[in-house]
DNA sequence: TACACTGTATGCAACGTTGCAAGAGAGTAG
DNA sequence: CTACTCTCTTGCAACGTTGCATACAGTGTA
């Protein structure tokens, strides 16, 4: 059965191209009997519109790209789906690229421009691209930088507040009465300003108790999988002063490794060492002990984003804007500990 | 910036727009010196050939979709990742559907054809489609199906052994002592072969075993989320003869919860109840302890499917091939136990 | 000198759709 | 009966690209 197209559904209908086009679409005022009729034609002949050719003829794909570093990090498995939904709600589709971390994909798909029309804007959370590069952008296809970074008021920008975040995160530590609180995932260089501005609150938290920050146990790393976590936490364990006794993480797969380590050398999470993660993955609450997390409001993020681009679609010269999305502290038992006999499971 | 068309570079190469066609495309044979001004021009304009209209003229896109059910369930994220990867190595892009299980959505994206010539050919993992309405598809594309399914001749389909895979798992359980060994996850219906086909192979273990098989040990569940796993996990420990010292779950997620509901609860994993599972989601071995699991080669699982994909698309009256991916015990802490003192984190 | 060739370059039409502006009827008012 | 309006319908051109067939030099051969 070839496709039909537009011309095939005017023929049997014994109606112009034009009118088809018009039912189809719902366009001009269109007489009821001749409206029964195309779709009479439609129906019979299965017809679907062309949607490369309509886009071809609008300039629009009504696709967005969503770039993410690696789909199989559950953080962006959660985020993309809630893109993909919120996508969805406005008639958009979403074609997703990873960029493993690599500067040159991440560049060929933010900067080379809209490969050639095939989507419509751009939702990048950036990992390897700098301000800088990002700042020569010839700005084709509108952008929104997702996740994380300094803003320099060159671009669309939905994030949290990671200051106050790592800040809140750092007190339920000290609320517990911990003295020595690791801080997991520094980034002191230009592509690592989320890591950053996690450290700026984990600083401040201690400033605003009176306490010196040990720079010892700021533990940097390049990379956030649960191997890192785990990797980290057994350097940790090898402080001079003896192991911290809680573990600030900034994100969920690094605490995850950190619990890893940590419970295979028969350390007693929280007891001995209480551990805080970010981002909420779900994951998190399955393990035992549940992690302690930072929730950020990915759905929120995701309707900001696309909300963002979809307008910016259609009047492209409104100013740049700096959305925050809402997060929350999720307390569980890596800090709390278990309470009662034992928790029932979530 | 206004985009640049062949036009453009064209007029400012002083050529025709064909031969800057056939340079870009590296088709017909051009002059070295006719090449290097059209090659300059494309430069200087910054000239990218709109896909939109190539895609059309050609009546390919260029992209293949793939359709899940859910992309943060971890095992579909794995599998997306190599299936973008294995796509990308042959010039395709992947656009990601997930359709929440929704029979509404993924009869859609199969079986309406093509979204109109948006994508070139479909990969899916079928989850409310069942085998009788996939048979009713006008196959304007090239559909493969992932994960497993009874064959029944009609698609192209890449699997792996799942009746052998789960009667390794159970003898796996088998071979540590256990004897009461419950399976997790079945699917007594239509849309649930999968499932079934597991089930087939835990009931061959104890047929081979010469060990009947306790009916009240196999437990249905439509779905396979960490907090059915929980759930059900719940009931099993309240069966009248006690719990089982065994627990075969169908998936990682269900076996997660599982193990979520048994320490919570105070039980001894895998000293109490072994717990083994199937994906070998990432996250499995980062639990404490580490989850055994049935390991299907997901790499395999999506070159094969990709490979097929692309092969169809050039030849489409190939007869639809049965390809198996393989797979592999992992026998982890959860079934195993802890070695030595205690295990050092992977 | 005429002919066939080779190597380059081009024009036209088409892919299937929609924007635009105008056309065709029918009905109403003068 | 004419002029006008209103409702519905249509033809033409274009979106940016490529397939096809052809044109055009220039070179070598008969």
């Amino acid at each position: 059965m070839p496709t039909s197209r537009l011309r095939d559904v005017a023929e049997r209908a014994g109606v112009s191209i034009r009118t088809v086009s018009n039912v189809v679409n719902g366009y001009a005022p269109v007489a009821e009997k001749t409206r029964l009729r195309v779709e009479a034609a439609v129906a019979e002949l299965g017809y679907r519109p062309n949607l490369l050719a309509r886009n071809l003829k609008r300039g629009r794909s009504g696709v967005l790209a969503l770039v993410v570093p690696e789909l199989d990090v559950p953080y962006f498995a959660e985020l993309a789906r809630a893109v993909i939904m919120q996508a969805r709600a406005r008639g958009y589709t979403v074609v997703i690229d990873q960029t493993d971390g690599e500067p040159g994909r991440e560049r060929e798909m933010v900067m080379e421009g809209s490969r050639g029309a095939l989507f419509d804007g751009v939702i990048l959370s950036p990992l390897s691209l700098s301000q800088a590069e990002l700042a020569e952008r010839d700005s084709r296809v509108p952008l929104v930088l997702l996740g994380e970074r300094i803003a320099d008021g060159g671009f669309d920008h939905v994030a949290i507040d990671n200051v106050l975040a790592a800040r809140q995160a750092t007190e339920h530590l000290f609320s517990l009465g911990r003295r020595r609180v690791a801080a997991l995932g520094d980034q002191p260089y230009e592509t690592g300003e989320t890591a950053q501005l996690r450290t700026r609150g984990y600083r401040l938290a201690h400033e605003a108790a009176g306490r010196p920050v040990d720079e010892s146990l700021i533990v940097a790393r390049p990379r956030f999988h649960r191997s890192d976590g785990a990797e980290a936490m057994r350097d940790l364990l090898r402080h001079p002063d003896g192991p911290p006794d809680a573990v600030f993480c900034y994100n969920d797969l690094l605490a995850l490794g950190a619990l890893r380590t940590l419970l295979s050398q028969g350390f007693r999470v929280p007891d001995d060492v209480a551990v805080i993660g970010f981002d909420d993955i779900e994951d998190g609450r399955y393990h035992t002990p549940s992690l302690s997390t930072v929730a950020p409001d990915k759905h929120q993020i995701a309707q900001l984003a696309v909300e963002r681009l979809v307008a910016r679609l259609d009047d492209s010269d409104d100013s740049p804007s700096e959305l925050w999305a809402a997060h929350r502290l999720e307390a569980r038992e890596s800090t709390m500990g278990f309470t009662a006999a034992r928790n029932p499971a979530p």
